[in-house]
DNA sequence: ATTAGCACTATTCATTAATGAGTGCTAATA
DNA sequence: TATTAGCACTCATTAATGAATAGTGCTAAT
């Protein structure tokens, strides 16, 4: 032990950063033989598969240099070692940055162009659907956010004495409704007015500033209307305060059940847990909006506890003008990075693509 | 084994219909304990837990008749004997009709009334949210079919040269949206006299009524209008051939994973086929709205082989005017029938409530 | 710096034996 | 004739054992 010790903080300290080309080497194959197979690789195994001639007792001696640096882990004493998530995070950052899409991957993903001229809720599900489908694990798609996409179009509907349907359509396709409750009984002929009113006033405007600015706005214009304006301002601040929480659509959560990584009681459990409360993955979804491209959470990076044994790979889809939303994979650590990451890479552009050429402007 | 035939055929005819007042209490017993326990109960304990006073071997008498008659089915020589789907059939038909529902699940389920406002949709994912929390079990929920349900009011928006944007409102409060394609470039003043045309046509009629009607009806009105009735007919056959296909909305499949009846890898295959291919579902879902009240398909009665192994409990909603979908557990045959059937009803009855009261009319 | 060799450790698997729950059958009983 | 006691038997479950195996760590030789 007290003997060890010295030697630890010497490998570490050379372990811990510049790792030279060959220990990198060993760790990436090790790492894509557990992607693989799902089990500890011994060094003899290793020794053999590996490109260069090194025999096990070299590569037990690295792979204990590795461990001692974080990248390995041994389950107990007699087993193979089995990369961390800082292991992951390592190998992901070391990916060549675009692997190609299998040509049977474009395929399977095809029929996402074919749901156009349906509800944008209704092409995000087919995404997520074939998601699921393509890489056995579970699926997470998040709903456009209003607040950042602009009003292409209002309607109030009469309902009765004191119910009005609100309509909002906003210029990514998204439609909206809701009831709004008020104590007058205004006539459509009415309502007719203040819609078309709102629609001239506020058209192309964000949701954002709409919410924000519609006092302003409609004041600053006092002298034209006169009844129609009080009305106006309440109607419409009720009809644009609709502040939906945002939305997610889940597939193939079963997948995961199936996966041998879960198969522990505890592990399954968390899992339930991260998708009944949907905020934590809801939250990585939000993120994943703020850059562009491919994001990745390896385990432990993840803020949720329960979702320490999971990694996310997500990318945002979009229109030609907003980030609309996201759309993800929740999988194993262990997971295949390389054909995850370009599978829902490729996925979030057809998605964009579809949504894009039905979006309104 | 030859001499035993004779015995089989004698028990069998007896035991076949005229359960006699106490095997049917045996028969309960045994069911109310596997529903609570999940494990097989033998005579002997059977003996000292049951009302009257009957010895083991008594018991094991009548246990045997109840396998003969096929009530009961021994998994091997020297187990317990488990009910089969008949016993629940039997044991769900003798329940007393209305078990009350307790008070925390009332309270448990009140949430429902406040969503009051949202769309439809949002009302359903509350409540088959709230009904997996309280079952632990998988529930489901049909969308209201559009066929039955009569317009309410339908726009058209142009979204530019050759789309259209068609938003329909129906009495229960449903709004579908869709695009739709045309060739000639409509100003959205033509698409608001269609529109208008269109709501004095057929509001108030079923969209199945319009859809078969839509040639006749403005046929007959020919002489009115003359440029706009061609188009008329064109975009209303468009805008009303929206024939979404039901949909579903899941909730807490992962219950059923926890659930020790689906521990073995067939069963959960099984259990993910059925909710990835969610005809079969959805099919029982449908029927349940023909008739009022609960519906109980229990394990084999299901048409679907995947779902041989679960039950489902459902129950339709309504407005004042249609029934529009419904609404339902899936778990395994061995459910605590009494609690689930009750609160599926009274699930289905707050959804009820919730949606007529912002159906409109 | 690398490697061969050996001691050591922990898992996995099959075998065995003990335990125990539960039935079926027969003969005794009320 | 219906019920019960008693006993033999079956089969799943459990624990213990031991052999085989995969793997490491360390030391000494290259």
């Amino acid at each position: 032990m007290k003997i060890k010790v010295k030697g630890i903080e010497n490998q570490g300290a050379r372990g811990k950063m510049d790792l030279n080309e060959r220990s990198m080497i060993v760790l990436k194959s090790i790492i894509e033989y557990y992607i693989q197979n799902s089990e500890p690789i011994g060094s003899r195994t290793l020794s053999k598969s590996i490109g260069f001639n090194l025999s096990p007792a070299t590569i037990r001696n690295i792979m204990s240099d590795l461990a001692e640096s974080g990248f390995l882990i041994q389950t107990h004493t007699s087993a193979g070692r089995v990369p961390t998530d800082k292991a992951y995070r390592f190998y992901v950052d070391s990916l060549s940055k675009k692997p190609a899409v299998p040509e049977q991957i474009k395929q399977k993903l095809s029929p996402v162009s074919n749901v156009q001229g349906t509800p944008v809720e209704h092409i995000l599900s087919k995404a997520v659907h074939l998601l699921a489908e393509l890489t056995k694990f579970a699926c997470v798609v998040s709903t456009p956010k209003q607040s950042v996409s602009r009003l292409q179009r209002i309607e109030l509907i009469k309902i009765n004495e004191d119910r009005i349907l609100v309509i909002l359509v906003t210029k990514a396709g998204v439609v909206r409704d809701k009831i709004i409750f008020v104590k007058e009984n205004h006539s459509q002929e009415f309502l007719n007015s203040v819609t078309s009113f709102l629609n001239e006033e506020f058209k192309n405007h964000s949701m954002q500033e709409i919410r924000e600015g519609i006092h302003q706005s409609i004041v600053s214009d006092r002298h034209r209307y006169h009844d129609l304006l009080a009305h106006a301002v309440r109607l419409g601040k009720k009809a644009f305060e609709l502040n939906q929480p945002g939305e997610m659509f889940i597939e193939g959560q079963m997948n995961l059940l199936l996966d041998s990584h879960f198969h522990e009681q505890s592990s399954v459990r968390s899992l339930i847990d991260a998708f009944e409360q949907k905020t934590a993955i809801m939250k990585i979804l939000d993120d994943s909006m703020k850059n562009k491209g491919v994001h990745i959470n390896i385990g432990i990076e993840n803020d949720y506890e329960h979702l320490h044994k999971c990694s996310l790979i997500t990318a945002s889809y979009r229109n030609k003008q907003n980030v609309l939303g996201s759309i993800g994979v929740v999988g194993p650590t262990s997971m295949d990075y390389k054909r995850i990451i370009s599978t829902v890479e490729y996925t979030a552009k057809m998605l964009s693509k579809t949504i894009s050429q039905q979006s309104y402007d």
